[in-house]
DNA sequence: TCATTAATCGCAC
DNA sequence: GTGCGATTAATGA
């Protein structure tokens, strides 16, 4: 579609290329908040400044725990962020789609990520130093302001999902997490479009494997999803939505 | 095709 | 609800 002999370049290099890729201006997230803002001569600058880095399907591009030198941004693919517990189990925090900020809690005066993260697919990211994007922020009100309303939407997220933990049985759980990546990552047909495993479902609903698996049947039975191996499709999205309707659920991506 | 990996299911706790 | 192990299905080299 768009500078697809950049892409070409990018491959040769095979994993791990560190270059200079696509420029804002070309790209196709319409959603990404340097995007919206390249109408500011401040943000256009900036936005030059970016370093492209692919990675492969299954690649960790942020390790918990190493120190914080900037922020990435998701220019395509899809990503699971996630921190890990007790005996090495894995809590997914968030899975990010394209156009999203990723690092982000890092950024400020934390020293070390807090958190995980790896690519589900083929992903390119785009990264931006700390130093570079602080001057940024402080040249152009809008675009800080833009930034803002992010990290209050995630503050939100995330303290509906200390509820969604603390107070829902292990079922509803399941189903929210459905609903959640169905929000998030289906098609118009209602498939899920991301391939996560049973255990990823289970790392982000905050349960096992096990009980995933054995929801997922229960919900097949009753005609609410289908499966086919990892393709999981909605099959009675309402009464899903019903089955958690009483926690008075917020309905957002 | 064969070998590896993931998904299921049953059972004990 | 959880955790382990055996069985079966899916995936990929």
């Amino acid at each position: 579609m768009f500078k697809v002999s950049k892409q070409q370049q990018n491959r040769s290099y095979g994993r791990n290329s560190f270059l200079k890729g696509i420029s804002c201006v070309d790209c196709v997230n319409e959603s990404c908040l340097i995007k919206k803002n390249l109408l500011s001569s401040t943000v256009f600058n900036f936005s030059d400044k970016k370093t492209e880095i692919k990675c492969k399907k299954g690649q960790q591009f942020i390790i918990e725990g190493a120190p914080v030198n900037g922020l990435f941004f998701v220019l395509k693919g899809k990503v699971k962020v996630y921190r890990t517990g007790i005996n090495g189990r894995e809590q997914i925090v968030r899975f990010a789609n394209e156009g999203e900020i990723i690092g982000h809690r890092g950024f400020g005066t934390e020293e070390y990520y807090s958190i995980g993260a790896i690519a589900l697919e083929d992903t390119i990211l785009c990264y931006f130093s700390k130093n570079i994007l602080q001057e940024a922020l402080k040249k152009e009100p809008s675009f800080t302001y833009d930034l803002m309303l992010f990290y209050a939407d995630e503050l939100n997220r995330s303290e509906a999902k200390v509820k969604t933990i603390s107070q829902m049985t292990v079922r509803e759980r399941v189903v929210d997490t459905l609903l959640y990546i169905h929000r998030k990552f289906s098609n118009k047909n209602e498939f899920l479009d991301l391939p996560l495993s049973r255990k990823e479902y289970a790392d982000y609903a905050g349960t096992t494997e096990e009980q995933v698996i054995r929801i997922f049947s229960a919900l097949k039975k009753e005609n609410l999803i289908a499966t086919k191996g990892k393709k999981i499709c909605i099959v009675n999205l309402a009464l899903l939505k019903q089955e958690i309707s009483e926690h008075n659920f917020y309905l957002d991506s």
